[in-house]
RNA sequence: UCCCUAAUAGCUCAGUUUGGUUAGAGCAUUUGACUGUUAAUCAAAGUGUCACAGGUCCGAAUCCUGUUUGGGGAGCCA
C-alpha cells in the first residue's frame, strides 16, 4: 500500500529515518536545480527534497518551477545542512501539471516580499504563502478550541437561522432576501411592493446576529452557543469591520451579568493560552514580522481584565487633559476614549452599565433605571471583541423598552412569548471571532485573516 | 458616508515639488556557468496603456477637472 506523509507527520519523526516515503506538495522554490523546497501545507516548514542531476533527464528538472505541484518518491535522510533535520533524497519524481513561467511570474507564488494589498488581489493564491497559510492554521484551531471550550463545559451547539425576518439589534444595514425580479416587482393595489408574493411571504434578511433565537434555545436548554456567519450591510470602511463575519454568541439561563463576565474572561484566556500551546511554530513565525505579538498575547493571560462602569470611565476620562473629544455622562465612548482606557489601565477592560439610551432593546434595565446591564470587553488595538449584556427577563418593562424605541412588536411575538412561559434571568454575548483572530494574529487589517473578505465594494472571489 | 493620501515593469520602489528629447533601480523571469544550497552565486538579455476619461500647453508620468480602486484617520459595531 502506498503511504503519503504529510510534512507536518514526518518533520518531527526520528523513527522514519532511510524509510522510502512518498510526498506531495507545491514547489516553493528550486535552488540550484539540486534543493526543491516544497511545502503541502500541513505545517510552516518547508521540505527540501534532494534531486541527484545524474537519476533524471533535463527536460524533467527544466519543468520543475515555481508553484507546480509534484509527489516525490525518496529516502528520508538525516540533513548535512543546518536549517533543517531531515530531509528527502528523491529517486522518483512525478509532475502534476505543468505550470506557464510567464504566467507564475504574474502571481504571488514567486518568493518575494509582497504588500498584504496585493496578496489579497489573489485572495485564491495567498493560501500558500507562509504569512496566510499560518493564519489560517491558527484560525483553524481557534474554531476548534470553542467548540472543545464549549463541549467540556456542557454548552449544546444550536445552529440558529442565517434568513431571518428579525432585525436583533436595531442595528443599520441588513441585506435583503428575496427571490424578485428587481426589474419587474410585484405591486399591490396601492403600487407597494407585494411582499407575499416572495418567497417567504414577507421580507427577509440575512442573519445581523443569532442572539434572539439562541435565547429562545437558552431558556429550555440552560447553556447554548452559536457559531456562524453574519451579516452587515453597513458601510464601514475600517481596518476592524468585515459585512460578513464569524461570530460566537453564547447564551446561558440562569446566567446573571457576573456570570457573564466570568464566562467571557475565561473563555478569551482559554483561547490564548491553548493556541500559545498549539500554534508556537505559526505564532513564532507571525511575531517575526510584529516584534510585540508575544508580549501583547501573553498581557492577556496574566491579568485579570478590568472591570469598571461607564459611570466610573467617564470620570476617569474627564479628568485627563490629554482626551481631545469633548466627554460628558451620556455619550457613546469614541474609540479615542477606549484606546485610552486600554492603554491607562494596561489591559482588557470590561466596561459595565452603559446608559439605556442607545443600547439594543434586550439589555436588562438597571435599578437606577438609567443604565443598562450591558458589558463590552475592550481590547488593545482591536477594540470592542465582546459585547453583552444580562437580558431583559421582566416582561412589562421589555415591552415598554420595545415601545420606546418604537419598535413594531408584533413580529416578535415569538421572542415575547419566553418572557410570559416561565421567564429566568439570562445572559449572553457576542465574540467577533475575527477580530480575536486579528488579535492573536497581530495583522493590521481584518480583511488579511478571513479567507476571502466581503467589504463595501468587494466580494470578487 | 466624511477627511487626508496614493496609483509608474510580474513584485518592491525612485522619478512628480520646478512640464522638456529614448521613464530608471533591485528582485523575479529568460539564456549560460556552477552544483550541499538555505529567498545560492556569477555573466548576459528581454520587460511599461506611468489606474481610467477629459482638459491646459509647442510639449504631460509630472499641472487642472472628474471617475475608479487602494492605504491612513473618523463614524457605525463584533
Amino acid at each position: 500500500m502506498t503511504v503519503f506523509y504529510e510534512y507536518k507527520r514526518i518533520t518531527t519523526k526520528k523513527n522514519l529515518i532511510f524509510q522510502e516515503v512518498i510526498v506531495n506538495g507545491w514547489v516553493r522554490y528550486f535552488r540550484s536545480n539540486r534543493f526543491i523546497i516544497m511545502n503541502d501545507g500541513s505545517t510552516l516548514k518547508d521540505l527540501q527534497i534532494i534531486v541527484m542531476e545524474s537519476n533524471f533527464s533535463k527536460e524533467l528538472l527544466k519543468k520543475i518551477t515555481i508553484g507546480i505541484a509534484l509527489q516525490i518518491r525518496g529516502i528520508f535522510t538525516e540533513s548535512t545542512g543546518k536549517k533543517q533535520l531531515a530531509e528527502v533524497i528523491s529517486t522518483v519524481i512525478q509532475i502534476y501539471n505543468k505550470v506557464s513561467v510567464s504566467e507564475i511570474n504574474k502571481t504571488i507564488l514567486q518568493p518575494k516580499f509582497h504588500k498584504p494589498e496585493t496578496l489579497r488581489d489573489q485572495a485564491h493564491l495567498r493560501f500558500r504563502t507562509k504569512l496566510f497559510s499560518s493564519i489560517m492554521r491558527i484560525r483553524h484551531q481557534l474554531s476548534f478550541c470553542a467548540h472543545e471550550y464549549f463541549y467540556y463545559q456542557g454548552f449544546f451547539y444550536i445552529h440558529t437561522p442565517i434568513i431571518t425576518s428579525s432585525d436583533a439589534e436595531g442595528v443599520g444595514g441588513m441585506f435583503k432576501v428575496t427571490i424578485f425580479n428587481l426589474n419587474d416587482l410585484p405591486k399591490d393595489d396601492q403600487q407597494y411592493i407585494d411582499h407575499t408574493k416572495d418567497f417567504f411571504g414577507h421580507e427577509t434578511y440575512l442573519s445581523v446576529s443569532g442572539q434572539l433565537e439562541g435565547e429562545t434555545a437558552a431558556l429550555s436548554l440552560g447553556q447554548i452557543y452559536t457559531f456562524g456567519p453574519t451579516f452587515r450591510a453597513e458601510n464601514s470602511n475600517t481596518l476592524r469591520h468585515l459585512s460578513e463575519f464569524w461570530m460566537i454568541e453564547p447564551e446561558i439561563a440562569f446566567y446573571e451579568i457576573t456570570d457573564n463576565m466570568n464566562l467571557a474572561e475565561d473563555i478569551l484566556n482559554y483561547f490564548l493560552i491553548k493556541i500559545l500551546k498549539r500554534c508556537k511554530e505559526d505564532i513564532y513565525y507571525l511575531k517575526s514580522k510584529e516584534d510585540m505579538l508575544l508580549e501583547r498575547l501573553q498581557l492577556i493571560v496574566d491579568n485579570s481584565f478590568c472591570r469598571i462602569s461607564y459611570t466610573e470611565a467617564i470620570t476617569i476620562l474627564t479628568s485627563q487633559p490629554k482626551i481631545k473629544h469633548t466627554i460628558h455622562w451620556g455619550i457613546d465612548l469614541l474609540s479615542e476614549h477606549e484606546r485610552y482606557l486600554v492603554e491607562h489601565f494596561c489591559r482588557p477592560i470590561i466596561l459595565l452599565d452603559a446608559p439605556a439610551e442607545g443600547k439594543a432593546f434586550y439589555m436588562r434595565l438597571n435599578d437606577d433605571e438609567k443604565t443598562v446591564s450591558s458589558m463590552d470587553i475592550l481590547f488593545p488595538r482591536i477594540g470592542e471583541v465582546i459585547g453583552g449584556s444580562q437580558r431583559e427577563e421582566r416582561y412589562e418593562l421589555l415591552l415598554n423598552r420595545m415601545q420606546t424605541l418604537d419598535i413594531y412588536e408584533k413580529p416578535y411575538w415569538w421572542y415575547l412569548d419566553t418572557r410570559r412561559f416561565g421567564s429566568v434571568p439570562h445572559s449572553g454575548f457576542g465574540l467577533g471571532f475575527d477580530r480575536l483572530v486579528q488579535f492573536i494574529t497581530g495583522i493590521l487589517n481584518i480583511r488579511d485573516i478571513i479567507p476571502f473578505p466581503r467589504t463595501p465594494k468587494n466580494a470578487e472571489f
